[in-house]
This record gives C-alpha cells, sequence and structure tokens, in this order.
DNA sequence: AATATTAATCGTAATATTGCAATTAATAGA
DNA sequence: TCTATTAATTGCAATATTACGATTAATATT
C-alpha cells in the first residue's frame, strides 16, 4: 500500500493535513519567509540564499505554487514570485481554528 | 539522495517544518480532534471510529508521541492519550508567529 | 542569428511514509 | 495458571518525497 486514504477523513481534516504538507519541510519554510522578508518578490537570489541546487528549488516552488500558497509571474528572463494572499489567509485561519480547540479542552487526565 | 538537508536551515525552520509533517496525515488530524473532543482520554476506540487497522493507529500515535505533542499512560489493558498542552502550546506559538508575518507584508507585486 | 541567462522539466537514485497481517507483550479476570 | 483483551512491535509491499545532473525552453543581449 503506501496510499493515504483520504476517503475515511472529513473534507477539513484532509485540508488542514494537505496545508501542513506543504509547509513539512524548511525549505519551503525557508523560501516562504524569504518571500515575505523581502518586500518585492524574489526571483532566483533563492537559490544562491539557500545552498539547494535549481532544479531543487524549483520543485519545492511548484509544489507551493501548486497548493496556491504562491504565485509566479515571469519577468524578463527571470521569475517573480509572491504570496497569494487569499490562500494565505485561509490556512492561516484554518490553522488558528485547529488550535484553538485546545483552549476549550484543557484536559489533563494523564 | 533523498534525505532532506536540514543543515542547510535555521533551527526554527526545521522545527516548524517538523511540526507541520507531524500534522500532515489526516489520519493524526483526526487523532488529535478526537482526544480534543472526548475531554477524557482516549484508549483504543479510535480503531473503531477512524475506520484504520490497529496497527496503522499504533504507529501515528507514536509519532505524535515522539513529537511530545500526545502522552499515554497504562490503564489496566488500554492506553489513555492526552494532549500535552505544554508542548500544543510552543506549536500553536509557532505557528502563529509564522503566519503572523504575513500581515506585515502585505505585498501584491505580482 | 548567435550567445548568455534564467528557470522548468526529465530521469534517476536514495530515502521516507503509509498500511496492514502476523506476532509479541502485558495486564485483567476466570 | 489459563484465557481474553488491548496495544506495541516486526516485517513487508506499495507509494511518496527529496535531491540533483542533464537537458530543454524561453527571453535578453550582442
Amino acid at each position: 500500500m503506501g496510499a493515504t486514504k483520504t476517503d475515511l477523513f472529513t473534507k477539513k481534516q484532509n485540508e488542514i493535513a494537505m496545508m501542513a504538507k506543504a509547509l513539512a519541510h524548511p525549505a519551503r519554510i525557508a523560501i516562504l519567509q524569504e518571500i515575505l522578508k523581502t518586500n518585492s518578490c524574489i526571483c532566483g537570489s533563492l537559490v544562491n540564499d539557500l545552498g539547494l541546487a535549481q532544479p531543487t528549488i524549483s520543485q519545492h516552488l511548484k509544489e507551493l505554487k501548486a497548493i496556491g500558497l504562491i504565485r509566479g509571474t515571469i519577468e524578463g528572463t527571470s521569475v517573480c514570485y509572491c504570496i497569494n494572499p487569499k490562500v494565505w489567509n485561509q490556512y492561516k485561519q484554518l490553522f488558528a481554528d485547529f488550535f484553538k480547540e485546545s483552549i476549550k479542552n484543557e484536559n489533563n487526565c494523564c
């Protein structure tokens, strides 16, 4: 086997998991932070900054783009990436909702 | 290759990624939500509720325990699981910090 | 047109994850 | 002690991820 049984879970549970999966690599965290830090968009400087090969960075960018967290627009020979605020805020909300539940249930039976 | 190059990234970036990885499966989201919902701790009812085999659930519980998100105490023949509030709140804070950055940088260049 | 620059894609190898059947470990109760 | 119950561990197969060299695609510059 090896394939996740998504049909056993709710839409929201799968959404949270997918979102978490997108953030489940330090390179992707670093990429997002770099895009956030430099107020203007970033191109291929990520390759210099992160120390990973160009195809590797490109693949991580592809994944982030696939779930909609970032957008890329071609500017001459380089590509400019930026956060998609709409999706970003959706994700932010989903995570906040998930962790908010903890406050209501301060169980400490073990 | 195939192994994540954690040495290229900051401690915090690796922490966020590890935390996200722990949440990157709908079964683990469902397990955590179930533990949160039933105010008292849960034992093996997760197997009945989730529709996955017992070894599979056990493995997911092991992963959640490995990163400290949950604790398990033996109660007779069954095992009682509960959230570790300390770690839970740490994670909550880390995520909140990560997503907070978005507000400061409302970039929309592309 | 020829060359340089930038980034995506392809192919491949190494490693990690997911899921479960079979087994084992450990306690509860007869 | 013997049996039932519950959960962890082991072993294995299928699939997914990570990383990068080689190549390709596309625009910019000469």
